[in-house]
DNA sequence: CTGAAAGCGCTTACAG
DNA sequence: CTGAAAGCGCTTACAG
């Protein structure tokens, strides 16, 4: 069923079918009735290929993030696709963990109209290079990651100010021998920790690089080895600030373990503020990235920037919010 | 940047370079290399509108998923993502329950090659029908769901069984007063409660509706509620199957506030086996429903459908297997 | 207000 | 082995 039988059926030419599909003006209203009473009985739904290759677009953006699993990301995964959707563009979602060298050759292959890179862990070289060589041309999101290219919008959540308000915070109530437990180096986990150590300096508290204990990894197990850590390294201390929610439910489990009540004994604190720390009381303190109403202004300015419009390529960011629960 | 330009530097036709580009047969070596020279000087690559208008399909499949924050969801869309996309496929995700009645639209817009609904909560009336109406000439694949229709290929998790397995395991430690927390009504609810009933009753065990508890929701605070009306109802019991792993966390929570040892005084079970049962000791025993296998065998299907080959529209089922944790 | 025609960027018989 | 031409299903100036 294409537009040339309905232009048929209907007894008009298939530029006045086009025109009542697309809602164009200057049609009398008795060919509009004719040609819709066809569309209705037919339910004739145009090829939106055909119509992507006069448009040269489909309304399509594609997401890259690392991997979809991780719950921050598919909150934001979910935000994005909502309200991109709304506006009428279509959101392809690449895991880049399972990709490898066909990322790039994929992301070029399709004509997206936007690329969305998703989380710190995308704000690489390759991903840079990608960007200047292959889509210079078309809008790029950062979200919460940044490039310094001039088709690239950086919306990022200010995670060095959460820090410090998580510090400042457990500061407040009294704790003042502070570990941090860090999870890899990309651009997030660098911003954190400088915040932290900003704000340990601020307070005049002693710091130095031996109470940063690293997570292997950034799951419950990672957390556990570091607090394991922790308590080998034989450091005093009331306070574990963890730079994400999953390693910060590790640390509390070796610390409950070896005898620290949580949290009179010691505050531990973790970042996202994700289900994981409300499965059982006391809930996680955690620092709120405010994921949704990043979301909102992502889309506001790269829909703006899809619509021509001139937007400006430095970063913006949001201050998070502290969710203060019980471990703290 | 078009096919026309390339065949222009390089002097040819442009049959000749889509010859190329397409990799076929009967093509001199000079010209070959020639027009391999000018495509990566001019890092070329092919408008891939213009050759899904050709072929009317772009290889895409979309994936309809209630909503993909919930974990369970996150793992089926990563996997089919990564073994659909090694098949040449991009895969559209799109979250139904922030779409209402714009769903069916959107996906009959699009030239999906197929469709491919997660979860028995979309093996609805409405989904069905519009399978039926518009949707019935091309493969169509419920992931943990059933439609009834000829284009239609089912993979299931058998929960049923599952189910049994689970309350099995928990007889032979001893249990004998069972009760059940259940959340919603769609499919796998209704064949994980009917697969309970089944074991209970082969084990001669009392079991009537009252010993079957509603979570109002698939969340830590349903399970909670539900906990809480466990209690409330004075009914003796010493055993707790839980049709997901979330209310069965807050189940837990609410017993030992009341002075339940878990497992001691009470066993209590999930199901889906993810991470949320694994963040504090002891782990919480559950059903593991094999997510990875069951997208393999569904997208083997899928694919061999696509590829034209006639397939088998019986529901094909997987036994799931038990995860043994500290909770029973 | 409506239609004939060109064109979006490819692929693929067909002819040579 | 290669090219000219038709055609995929639309949209959109252009002419009337």
């Amino acid at each position: 069923m294409n537009i040339h039988e309905i232009a048929k059926q209907a007894n008009v030419s298939i530029a006045t079918v086009s025109r009542v599909l697309n809602n164009k003006p200057n049609i009398s209203p008795k060919t509009y009735k004719k040609v819709m009473d066809v569309l209705r009985e037919t339910g004739y739904s145009p090829n939106a290929i055909a119509r992507g290759l006069k448009h040269n677009s489909m309304n399509m953006i594609g997401i890259v993030v690392d991997d979809i699993r991780n719950l921050y990301r598919a909150h934001v995964i979910y935000h994005l696709e909502d309200l991109l959707s709304r506006q009428g563009y279509t959101t392809i979602v690449f895991n880049a963990c399972t990709k490898g060298e066909t990322l790039f050759s994929l992301l070029s292959q399709h004509q997206f109209d936007s690329l969305i890179f998703v989380g710190s862990s995308l704000s690489t070289q390759d991903v840079s290079h990608f960007i200047a060589s292959s889509c210079s041309q078309k809008p790029v999101l950062m979200f919460n990651g940044y490039v310094g290219l001039p088709n690239v919008i950086s919306v990022i959540c200010d995670e060095a100010r959460g820090m410090q308000m998580m510090a400042d915070h457990i500061y407040r109530t009294g704790k003042r021998r502070f570990l941090y437990v860090n999870y890899g180096q990309n651009l997030a986990s660098q911003r954190k920790l400088s915040g932290f150590r900003g704000k340990l300096s601020e307070l005049n508290l002693e710091f130095s690089d031996s109470h940063v204990f690293e997570a292997p990894s950034d799951d419950f197990e990672g957390g556990c080895k570091a607090g394991q850590a922790i308590i080998d390294s034989g450091i005093p201390f009331d306070a574990v600030l963890c730079s994400l929610d999953l390693p910060a439910m590790g640390v509390i489990q070796v610390l409950r373990q070896y005898g620290y009540s949580i949290p009179a004994d010691v505050s531990v604190s973790g970042f996202d503020n994700l289900i994981y720390g409300k499965l059982t009381p006391p809930f996680l303190t955690s620092v709120d990235g405010k994921i949704q109403e990043l979301a909102d202004i992502a889309v506001e300015k790269l829909v703006a920037a899809l619509a021509g419009e001139e937007v400006s390529h430095e970063p913006y960011s949001i201050s998070p919010s502290l969710y203060l629960g019980g471990t703290t």
